[in-house]
DNA sequence: TGCTAAGCGAGACGGTACGTCGAGTCTTGTC
DNA sequence: GACAAGACTCGACGTACCGTCTCGCTTAGCA
């Protein structure tokens, strides 16, 4: 109505609390934590644990999933800067971030969460592929891709399902794995299953 | 007094009714297959599906947990016979089975529920893994170990984690991969992989 | 289709027992005098509580209604018998019977379910008013009717009306009365209201 | 601390719905007037009839009979006013009332209820007497008491024993009497009676 | 003495209502 | 106009009985 706009129209009445925003993020990723499912997890839980009314939460998200996602979205570590000399190295750095992020109690929820409403909640999953699973693996197969091209991998190599080798290995051991996974364990991983792309003689 | 007690004594009442048994279990399915998590899954749709009063449930199964470990229990093909000739054969034929395992729908969901609600409800998880997950294992490492003992496979193998390889890749195909499995996937992985488990020279 | 016929054919197969239907009766009346009321009371409760199968009851009483009538009616005390001298003490008789049957626990709750399931359960109704209310009306006439001929009461008497001031007044006082009814209230009753009700002149 | 306190502080939150309170009480009356005792009577088909979640009736009553009592109350009629002239018409004024209160499905219900639940919901009662019953029995002893001051009554009354006679002499008739009560019913019980209340001689 | 038919206890069956909890929406007064 | 508080309708929860239905066993008279 009396809005001028100069530039980016500031919205009349009082502004949007950033407190709260966070505290809602932060209770729903304590509740995740705390071994609630997409379901289990109650918005009246997560109002009353971040102190706020159930009114703020649904001016902001929609819907449980929507928060979800963006709750998710705050936890996924940055990936880890590749040194790019060799393939062996760059691919244990990516492997290992992986290992390190399901090595917590939260990264572990993000996963579970994220493997399991797969079906359920189409548009999470959408969301959170994009966001997360999406760079991850642009970054293999950046590695892999140079590998091929500077020969440190065979020419032939199927680089999509040699990603599906990698992430799935490290996602299986972090899943159905003992508890801790061992430091060395991306190292080994990549020295196996390297030998199966390294060039036929070299 | 006048219990002859031939074997196991059959109890008062009226027995149980095996149809209304199977009906729950079947309408639990239809309904996971459906897209529902352990937690959007009503007792009282289950009930409904099935034709079935809520207590006839609830006099079987004091959980939700309880039934739907049963129900996915009766949903897990039969581990394959394997041929016992070559590593290489007997590899494919087990991961061949995992693909269609989880190429249809309830499969899929089958999976989905094991790997989700492994935190939130860990006898869930615990009782799935002793019936679907370690005969599986146990297979997989008798095929691996056969391999190592023939030659076919290099003596220094880490067995236990050729293993990780192996179900994590295929988990990961069918999860992340597309909707399709390409029929001749197992294969791939199984030669991809091999390469780097076999004997040195060979 | 053997049945003979020698005067009340005995059914084939064994016969009723005696004892069960005793003990449903009596758990029947224990529970109502325990304070439930026609629908509090629960056929499971009845059955266990006499030991008994639910069967056995409703083989013989189609619902919870006949099987209440039945134990009502072995409940109310026989008519007391009148002396047929005065009026005064015949009325007083038939009062103070009333004044008892109302003074135990039971008596009391014949009477709320007789009162308070007229609308809920007219069959009940009748059949307890048929029972159980009829004889008791009928001495009552009759006493006042032998008064009026005898001129201990007046002739223009109405008969009914007095019935109801007479039962009335006892049904009220045993219900909204004290607790423990004064033994000499029957007696106080009638001569205040034959006060009304004798020869203008006398 | 910006509670300014005009008095009784409203709390904070959205006020209940008059609207929905009143639909309630109507629904239950209505329930009720159609035979339903407090035991039959659902709060189900209570919520339902009266377009409320259950939830916002468990909110103001925590039971079925707080409910009930509410309800009851919301019936009476307001006593009648009293002449104050002759202790006669008084009377027939105050017993006139009952018999119509009485007349009409609900109020007929109403004495069910009242009379029935005494035993099995004592708090029931209890609240019931002291809302419905007490004024019109403190306004019965108040005639009573009258009469007997002014002469119009004998002097040696038993006040308690008279309102004894009046009170369960309407009620028997409402409960027992014909369907519809005769108009000139409650002037006929007076004349009767107070021929035993009238003083010796006049 | 053994057969047949009904009664018996136990208890499972498909249902209905209970009283509770949380979802997502709406409605207050305050900031 | 955002905020907390909390009432709103709705629907699933797990429990208790309903009245019906099997079960295997008992109890009788008739053969």
């Amino acid at each position: 109505m009396t809005i001028q706009g100069t530039g980016t129209a500031r919205p009349a009445g009082r502004p949007r609390s950033e407190k709260a925003e966070r505290a809602i993020i932060e209770a729903t990723l304590d509740l995740i934590a705390e071994g609630m499912g997409v379901s289990e997890l109650s918005i009246e839980a997560i109002a009353s644990r971040a102190g706020v009314g159930k009114t703020t939460i649904y001016r902001r998200w929609s819907n449980k999933e929507d928060l979800v996602v963006d709750a998710l979205a705050t936890l996924k570590a940055p990936l880890p800067p590749l040194a790019g000399v060799s393939v062996r190295e760059d691919l244990i750095t990516l492997l290992d971030a992986m290992r390190a992020d399901s090595g917590n109690r939260r990264g572990r929820c993000v996963m579970n969460i994220a493997m399991s409403e797969a079906d359920r909640h189409p548009r999470l999953t959408e969301r959170f592929v994009e966001r997360a699973v999406e760079p991850r693996r642009r970054a293999l197969r950046e590695v892999l891709e140079r590998g091929v091209a500077t020969g440190e991998l065979r020419p032939d190599l199927d680089v999509t399902l040699a990603m599906a080798i990698l992430s799935g290995t490290m996602m299986w051991q972090s899943k159905w794995g003992p508890g801790d996974l061992p430091e060395d364990l991306a190292e080994r991983v990549v020295d196996m299953v390297l030998a199966g792309m390294a060039p036929p003689a070299a």
